[in-house]
DNA sequence: GGCGCTTGTAAGTATTAAATCACTTACTAG
DNA sequence: CTAGTAAGTGATTTAATACTTACAAGCGCC
């Protein structure tokens, strides 16, 4: 270690993020330390409140983190899709592949699901999963439209049921501490989901 | 208070048991401390390693109060329908009603989810659902055989997505802070689920 | 080359947790 | 009535934790 003693506030923010994410694959969020943190980071405790003025500081960051790390992909798989249907697929697999790549991140979600209400950083998990459910709702009505799936799918239960079949896959990696069967459970999960919605497969 | 002062381990530790599932309703079980139960219960801290020796053995007794109840509820919804089919119907209502009934039970168990493998408490919840998923897949096995359901359809794939269904609501019930619309979502849910299965509704 | 700001360290503080211990009180059997 | 046992108290111990502070040292800027 010690390549590079001194950096900006900046990069040991991202450091910081990136250690959390990394450490919240094995153990739970709850649980890592500031002081696990810095250890993994070869720096000092304190050195952390140089950068984040509270541990919650660091939560909210983390989750921000995820959001935009999330999205990106999940946009990005949806632009690449020629039309609404291959849209979902693709977003269904891109999540999955998402939670693959960064086993703690559904951890540190999970984990911030739990607290109160008014936590500003649960806050900001709500705000996420409602723009989520928006983005689905868009894409099966759009897929509606375009004759792609049933006509009379309930677009509201259906998005509801996107995000627990992955939710659902994750647990289930979570339980068994490895995600390499997670991917080719999911493409069956995924088969069975676009039945509902009167796919042929 | 200070009706009953005293009174056996046994219904003691049962009162410990619901207490801690009372207080999870509301507040991250992890962040539940032994004061905080003591308090709920009106005795002294001190009091409750009477009964239990540590406080991993409170939250193992609380995850497996949650198997016994649950399974009795799921068992008692599958005896109680003449087919396949409608137990499996049965069974995601059941499941569902629990979650509204008991709020801290899912909690409990997703926070488990987080510890490392090695923790005993963590490998009941383990057991508890590969014993859930083969019930599931039994039940689903026979409502092919029956032909209520699709004959191609993937038991393991359609196990998973059961389960995901419902753990999707419980997380969404998490987000809101309410359970209210749980169950009517549920039947949304359900009816998705079902059409997967070749179900007509 | 000195100056000021930022990033780092090392030690320290206040708080909180689970667990323990000495002691007390109620109930029950002989 | 008395002795034994189980349940309860309340104070204490030990170990962490998030956060603070006094001080040191690198970096850019003139």
């Amino acid at each position: 270690m010690s390549i590079n003693p001194r950096q900006t506030t900046e990069s040991r923010q991202a450091e910081i993020i990136a250690t959390m994410v990394r450490l919240s694959a094995e153990r739970s969020p709850a649980e890592i330390t500031t002081t696990d943190i810095a250890k993994a980071m070869g720096v000092t405790q304190g050195a952390l409140f140089r950068h984040f003025a509270t541990k919650e500081a660091i939560r909210l960051a983390v989750v921000e983190w995820i959001d935009e790390h999330l999205m990106f992909e999940l946009l990005a798989a949806k632009e690449r899709s020629p039309d609404a249907l291959t849209a979902l697929k693709a977003m269904f697999m891109a999540h999955v592949g998402f939670a693959k790549a960064h086993p703690g991140a559904p951890r540190l979600i999970f984990g911030e699901l739990q607290q109160p209400a008014s936590s500003p950083v649960k806050q900001r998990v709500q705000q996420i999963m409602q723009r989520y459910r928006q983005t689905l709702s868009q894409t099966l009505a759009a897929a509606i439209e375009a004759k792609l799936i049933r006509a009379d799918a309930d677009c509201a239960a259906a998005a509801a049921l996107f995000l627990g079949a992955i939710q659902g896959l994750v647990i289930q990696s979570m339980l068994s501490g490895h995600t390499e069967q997670m991917v080719q459970q999911a493409v069956g999960v995924l088969d069975l989901y676009l039945a509902a919605l009167g796919v042929k497969s």
